[in-house]
DNA sequence: CGCGCTAAAATGTTCGGACAATTAGATTTT
DNA sequence: AAAATCTAATTGTCCGAACATTTTAGCGCG
């Protein structure tokens, strides 16, 4: 690991900054670094292998993009995984990609209304209880006046305004942001199955009583803060959920070089 | 763009590589570095910019980080995508996050055979109609001896071998990885709602018709085969399945700092 | 004309130094 | 005891310089 400085390397020889992160990592998984501890500072780190500092944050970044630490200014460079990395991983260029929804669907609002969280919504909407809510249903349908799903979406009581513009085929989370200024940072999924209940079944032409595929989408936006949850339910037999996960951490290998 | 060197930024102000990056990618956008071309030279970087070289890779780098460009010793940095990002990532760190099974749950094998694909099956399992394949089924219940779900397993028939291994809390997947050498490439999830049918209703001890939820997860192993399909029917009343999706093209943020 | 060599160009690696911004913890003040 | 302040530690940003390694392109020669 000794090296003094900028001498020839070795041919197929490891830069330092590799021969550092892979012996970082060597600590990492074997417990000299647990994880939730602090990675020694660059200073030492330039100390203990005779190296630069350059050459310390080169191999930190290494790290840093495998996702195996997390840097902070004034604060250290925390460990966060031990075993190598990342394994799979899910990628969608745009909120739009995980609805699903066909395009030629629109959302014909029946209810608006403002609605106080009890503890059964605080836990729906990751909210406190007794918090306000405008609350917006109707069913989701084709052109041709097929059925999709019901749908409830709660909003921000600030972004109450947005109601008048909501009913065609714009999602509404794309006119929150646009209004708004607010930004997706997060969003969450859950899914479960249940069964329509007999108002609803009516609304979309099913029998009472039919399985049923509820996916709760809820958006974080600015500052992590919840602002739209939607609530739908499909009917069991024209819809299903999919997704897909391919290993490795980098999903850009799609390009070659032009010769 | 100018800034001389090393002056104080204003508070709030993009640090220069930032600026650079922004710069480019603005160029990029704009079609004054088309797609498949190359981009200036660092050394020209560094002149246009009047920064250091330090700087503008900081920038280039940042550019390569998002997949915009390429970038290869020798030759330059080639412009690979114009589009700025993948707006959302989901990353799981094993396959084993994708389960949500409890731990202390295990399968219990009460049938096994050789099945022939029919148009329904090769359907679901993405194969051709008449291909041979090993199917495993049974609950899966915690130790308690409460049910968790009905599982059907879909193998192709040269691992069959690992049947005798199956049954305890140890995913499948892994057990074939383990024993044949096969890697994980890719998992493709669908879930969608459906309804018990007697037989399986009382192997769990529900009610007929009572409402459930389905997952069938197929893996992809090396070349991409499919080498195994599970499907998963879980009463709707105990399960749910949830899953995030952070903004930006780096995730881990499923860790808070230990203070 | 094609082959091999060479020079130029481009990015990669590494050193050194300085100041900025953020955080945690200790100290002081109220 | 709580709040405000200061200090030290730590990573972030930025400059300058040198040499290494790889690729491309051009040149000369057979």
């Amino acid at each position: 690991m000794q090296q003094t400085s900028k001498v020839r390397r070795e041919v197929g020889e490891r830069p330092m900054y590799r021969k550092i992160a892979d012996d970082l990592l060597k600590g990492i998984g074997s417990g000299i670094f647990p994880v939730g501890s602090l990675l020694p500072g660059e200073l030492d780190l330039i100390r203990r292998y005779s190296s630069s500092r350059h050459t310390v944050r080169e191999a930190l970044r290494m790290l840093e993009d495998m996702g195996i630490v997390k840097r902070q200014r004034g604060r250290g460079t925390l460990v966060l995984s031990p075993d190598a990395r990342p394994a799979f991983v899910q990628m969608v260029r745009s909120p739009e990609e995980l609805f699903s929804y066909p395009k030629d669907s629109a959302l014909r609002i029946v209810a608006e209304s403002t609605v106080v969280a009890d503890s059964g919504l605080a836990k729906l909407l990751n909210c406190p209880k007794g918090a306000p809510w405008t609350k917006i249903s109707g069913p989701r349908a084709f052109a041709s006046g097929e059925s999709v799903c019901w749908t409830d979406i709660y909003l921000l009581p600030e972004f109450k305004g947005v109601t008048g513009k909501i009913g065609g085929s714009r999602p509404v989370y794309e006119i929150i942001a646009e209004t708004y200024g607010e930004q997706i940072q997060k969003i969450n999924i859950e899914i479960y199955a249940s069964s329509f209940e007999s108002e609803r079944a009516q609304f979309l032409g099913v029998e009472p009583g039919t399985p049923s595929l509820c996916l709760c989408r809820r958006y974080h936006g600015n500052g992590g803060r919840t602002f739209e949850v939607s609530v739908s339910e499909h009917p069991a037999k024209n819809y299903s959920y999919a997704f897909e996960f391919n290993s490795g951490w980098q999903t850009a290998e799609h390009w070659s070089w032009s010769k």
